[in-house]
DNA sequence: GTAGAGGCTGAATCGTGGA
DNA sequence: CTCCACGATTCAGCCTCTA
């Protein structure tokens, strides 16, 4: 996994010549513009991007218009809605750049304050982009208002948004509720500021990027919507937080930046990670990605038979199995979950946990049988 | 202290003719459009405004829960737009008349879900307002993801704006303060959402109105950043949660109302308000429970890692952490708990006690690491 | 009277894959 | 592309009923 910087202020295209064309500069950083340096990728490439973008709306010498012509004149002398608009054609820009390298089953996440997390949403939704949830950071210590004149502004908000309404993005939930200690994962998230140990320095004992993200937040961000091996791009890659935590749990990473000595930070800071081993990198399974194995496997197999009676969950209901798989109960037959449906008068019913049949004398969900077929097949979850 | 309803579709204009120039419909509910009615009010003389605006959910099919019951979902016609630039002209028309009658130092607060905020925050911003905070509403009882494909959603979020840049609006730190403990009062909020007792309800028992906001969260608002006597507008009236909290606290409002059925139970809701005493002071504080650390945390954390060894408290098996905070063992996986259960054959298991690791080369309960993130986080994590 | 079980509900952008 | 069967999925709080 050799990781280079690239350099120069032409570094993007010359990255992607380099790559050649349908590749991706993976695990590597990236010097430049992110627009530039996104547009000279291969389109649809990407499983998920995060990014940080900059928050301040006087953006005095980063502005790019949507041609990446540089905004000239940028002074004090702007008043509020020319600053607005600038801000919106930044960052329509490099969100309309970053659509285009996502996978059609990719999505974004951008993490922003109440300065400019509005227009981001906005253009996100204007764009395109389909927003699934808005996470707020919720931070444990925040620093507080001096002056007494605000609230104390204790958090952050992160906006995950697929690539497309239709987007069939990356969810894992079982591994977010697991994280979460069993209960599912909220869209608060209560994790301190980056700062200790943590915090990188430079030379001077001075932080060496002014907005470092805590690690954790990537953790939970990368394992609850990316699995292993997924590419990662960070278009504002400051001091790598995104790589660092890509890299420890066995994702490919794209980092963009254009200020060298983020670069430099950020390398080092990188090549000095240690991935987890692969198996504590794997996460709990969703029930829905497992084989599927029909119920007339289970007569088949002989686990239940042709005549064997089926017990609903609440003891109301018996059914009768058939050597085809089907039910027949009463006044309803089919298969386990219609006839569930039907006897219950719901329009639907899961009948792997509705059924019971009686082991040893007393009633167990059919579906450990189901679970004992698939442990024979050889399923490793 | 008198109250009526305004009635009739021209009752907008026909209230500020009968009040006059320059006057205002204090503590009345007045009926129409929140447009024209606002533009019927003189120009300035408003402190505060309160809007709870429709959230142009754009819900698709039906959703039941787990447990077949349907989700009683807001479907009102109030809340249905063609589209996200017919939802945008709604807003800044109705902001716009907002900040007409707005005085000069008045402020504004507007709550919202994803769906709209960031439209709403957007809009804010072009039409001149000037963002103070946002505010998150974290919900102490959402309700939950039936499906298991997003996170919870446990939050709306506030925005709280001045009219002007410049304006000197009202902001009580003191109170807040107190409101919370001695304490900065911080950006984010935890308090349960409208139910019980305090929701109303029609003759049938169903709810009186789909989206009634919890009178908590408006007294915290009013005395967060009125004064007793100020003038505070509610252009989304409902069922006059604003009006019911302004009155106890010795403010006046006026709502506006489209809706009859929402204006007759506002007007009876707040003829039942009995004020504060004026120099009572009341607090409103969620309840306080001890932290709940999941397991997870400590991994994200990086007090452990994946990959990481766990040793049982009797020396007998071990298990490896793996990136979502669950535990694999030779013949088990799953939670601290669920495997140490499945390990001993017992029914349950406290895994904070039973699994160690190894600290400087001895074993250590993991209840330690626990102990020092609850530190970190203190409360209400 | 009281403790516990069970039911009900809340601003929700809440399927998927094979035929 | 559509159609349709399969079958996955919930937390906190309040209210009512029962023992």
């Amino acid at each position: 996994m050799a990781s280079s910087i690239k350099t120069g202020s032409a570094g993007a295209s010359r990255a992607a010549a380099r790559a050649g064309a349908g590749e991706l500069p993976l695990n590597q950083i990236v010097a430049g513009d992110c627009i530039e340096a996104m547009n000279a990728m291969p389109a649809g490439s990407v499983d998920l991007i995060f990014a940080d973008p900059p928050y301040n709306l006087q953006l005095k010498g980063e502005l790019h218009r949507p041609d990446n012509s540089r905004v000239d004149a940028v002074d004090d002398a702007w008043d509020r809605f020319d600053s607005f608009a600038a801000y919106d054609r930044f960052t329509r820009a490099w969100l309309k750049a970053a659509r285009r390298v996502l996978k059609p089953d990719g999505a974004i996440w951008v993490i922003g304050s109440y300065h400019n997390i509005y227009r981001v949403g906005a253009a996100l939704q204007d764009l395109g982009y389909w927003i699934l949830n808005d996470v707020i950071w919720r931070k444990s210590n925040p620093m507080p208002n001096f002056r007494g004149k605000r609230l104390t502004n204790a958090h952050e908000t992160l906006i995950w948004a697929a690539r497309d309404e239709a987007g069939k993005y990356t969810f894992n939930y079982e591994a977010l509720k697991e994280l979460n200690d069993g209960v599912q994962m909220r869209s608060d998230w209560v994790l301190p500021i980056c700062s200790g140990g943590e915090r990188l320095r430079d030379e001077n004992g001075d932080k060496a990027h002014p907005t470092q993200k805590p690690e954790a937040l990537l953790h939970r961000v990368i394992v609850g919507t990316t699995n292993p091996g997924d590419v990662i791009l960070d278009p504002f890659f400051g001091t790598g937080t995104t790589g660092a935590a890509a890299k420890r749990l066995g994702r490919n990473w794209i980092g963009i930046e254009r200020e060298e000595a983020y670069r430099k930070v950020a390398q080092a800071r990188i090549d000095a990670v240690v991935p987890y081993d692969l198996d504590a990198v794997r996460v709990t399974r969703a029930r829905r990605k497992e084989p599927r194995i029909p119920f007339g496997q289970l007569v088949e197999r002989r686990l239940l038979e042709p005549g064997d009676l089926l017990y609903s969950i609440n003891g109301r209901h018996v059914a009768k199995v058939r050597a085809d798989g089907t039910l027949v109960a009463r006044d309803a037959r089919g298969s386990i979950h219609q006839v569930g449906a039907a006897l219950e008068g719901a329009p639907s019913c899961n009948g792997w946990t509705y059924w019971h049949f009686k082991k040893d004398g007393r009633p167990a969900p059919i579906d450990v049988l189901r679970q004992q077929l698939r442990a024979e097949l050889g399923d490793g979850a």
